[in-house]
DNA sequence: ATCTAATCGAGACGGTACGTCGAGTCTTCCC
DNA sequence: GGGAAGACTCGACGTACCGTCTCGATTAGAT
């Protein structure tokens, strides 16, 4: 979490996944929790990581921007980060699946264009706010691998292994390797903007790797 | 700089490169800079930050252990992060040059397996924290840009400029393409942790770039 | 304040005298002020006064002492200063009226003795450290004569001018003169230092006093 | 001394008595001190003092007023205090004497006058510094006592004992009782600045003094 | 229609690190 | 060897943010 930054740690947070179904079982008697405040923390949250970065987003900010108070925040969250996690996790829940064309090549040119797109828009900084904040915080890694990194992954994968059964790409192919192959270079430039992030990057980029994965045979 | 993750903004510091040559004419009338000192404080700080991250490398801790006062520190540098940048200026240019072998493949492989081997021994954490600080913080990012990514691209990029004159490589190869299609991954890895930084992976990455650039023409 | 011993000035503060009637109007919505913490603190700072000095009463040393925090402590005044009048105002609040007892020469000897007694007791380093404050410190020399000198003063006077009315004292007598002739000899002891403040002393005083007051129109 | 404020003593320091005569029996094999700079020190010293208050006559100002180096000060004075003791007993050797009229009353009315028209002038300030300063340190009080209050007492008390040996006062005059009584109230105007030091109180407690004194035997 | 319990906004609390400043010491060069 | 310049250690200053807490005010379900 965020105040490993300060040297403590809290690794007992489970971020609950939120069930729509049963949740009038569960409840209480007393007031129930205020789901619009809910959704007011979070949209401060990502606000602020968007505009002023991770350092600024205090729990003081998050707070007055969404018009609650610090002590819904750590009624629900353990500590910042955890907001901001959960924060993310609606944003990915919102994300747009991988195009499935049926062609390699095409797959992987609007996969690495569309994630450009994505990481140009507002939520790059947001991205990049995290993988800042998962170097000094175990918790914040585990969280965004598993939210993030780890779903994306296993989904543009099972794409190309479609393609590996169909015939269309080798056999041997160690899919991990094409992985960070493909996806590294965005996430580098994105994180050490030596370069900018454009649709010919992704374009280069893509064509390496079309080229390596189509002619390793040969 | 650091402070910048506490919201305010000193961007007027400029990290001067020390010359050895005429330090004798532009030495004033007082008592000399502590030279030991100066290098305790950017020992220590390193030290530091390796073993507790970016968010504990106090400046009590690091001037604790640097055996100097805080206003030392403070005299030299604008602040906690500006040590740091230099700290970090002093690891890199201890660093070996690439190998240089004549040997396209061989280059390529070499120069990704010295690297893993570096991240993954003290200065990974270094450099993880790093591109951390330089998410929240633009002086950081500058100087991490100019101090070692930088650099490192353009002596890699000569050593690949001069197989492509040499005829080992297509004239038509993109060299800023091609050095992240290679070190992308593996600081995608190094940051996002979600696989580990192997001997393999190098190879792995390595193969794929070679079949690119040497198939690229077929 | 005490700043303006470093220099910066701060007079914005205005102590607010504490009422105890229409408390609940005026509570805010907030978690109220620890009013225990409060006079920790208050009760703190006079006891590190007392036994260390002026110099030596920091506000770490306050915080820690009192169980609180620095922030706490500077929350609710502006510097430590301002801390150490409201302490002192608290401690006269408990002071014991004059004596009223008829006889003029009566109520200037016991007085004066009162005084001694005060001022040999734990309270004299207070109003010592108090004084030489003020002399530094604008601020700190007005609350001290509001919060001490000039209260005392008015009823004092009050005392003597009851002797005039009656007929007991001259009724062109200076009342400020004399205040000035019977406590200024005891300040003057207790902060010079040259001579101890003993009860012969403050007789010696009254005599001469009342000599000078009862012979005047001799 | 001064630094005693900071909770550190250091009673050695004996401020000498600087004798005109052999100087130069005493003088060492190196460069002798700089009596010019000793002198630029010293009135830099009482200059700020007189300006700036105690608290900002810092180590650093003295020096750059005086055109000195801090480590001349620290060479001849073991802190700023006693640089400020040393200056003030320059200051007082240019006093001049009581007046001697042969008149007891005038003697009395001139003493305070001179006094009050001393403390208002540029060295009021001074005195004020020196006795808030010797309130929280020991070394300070005693300089102060002995280079000024004793002096002036003994020579003010040896006047008045030729009046009473002279038969103009009574022989039972407690002269200890006296001094306080007629320079007391004057320290306390000057230093609790509640009234001020005008010709017309130095009148007053001259008078009351009188009074007490001639009318003691009635 | 209360009563009860959990929630809410507000904001004070203890703690920790920040970057600044003054005291007194030390180190260099110059005279 | 003394002096000017100025770097050094130490420790207090006042500020900001974290995560906890305590208020009065709300808002349900239970009685």
């Amino acid at each position: 979490m965020l105040q490993d930054l300060n040297g403590r740690s809290q690794p007992e947070y489970l971020p609950l996944v939120r069930e729509g179904g049963d949740e009038a079982a569960q409840r209480g008697r007393g007031r129930p929790r205020d789901e619009v405040a809910r959704g007011r923390i979070l949209t401060a949250a990502l606000e602020i990581l968007e505009e002023a970065g991770f350092a600024n987003t205090t729990a003081d900010a998050i707070a007055e921007r969404a018009g609650a108070s610090k002590a819904t925040i750590y009624r629900w969250w353990p500590n910042k980060g955890a907001v901001l996690i959960e924060a993310l996790r609606e944003q990915v829940a919102q994300e747009t699946p991988f195009p499935d064309t049926g062609d390699v090549a095409r797959d992987i040119r609007e996969q690495l264009s569309d994630f450009i797109a994505l990481l140009t828009g507002r939520r790059g900084r947001i991205f990049k706010a995290f993988i800042a904040a998962a170097q000094s915080d175990a918790e914040f890694a585990d969280a965004f691998r598993q939210v993030w990194i780890r779903p994306r992954r296993e989904q543009a994968q099972a794409l190309l292994r479609k393609h590996i059964v169909e015939g269309r790409l080798p056999a041997d192919t160690d899919l991990e390797v094409v992985m960070d192959a493909i996806y590294g270079p965005i996430y580098f430039r994105l994180l050490a903007g030596h370069a900018p992030l454009t649709a010919e990057f992704a374009e280069g980029i893509a064509t390496m790797a079309l080229q390596a994965l189509l002619n390793s045979g040969v």
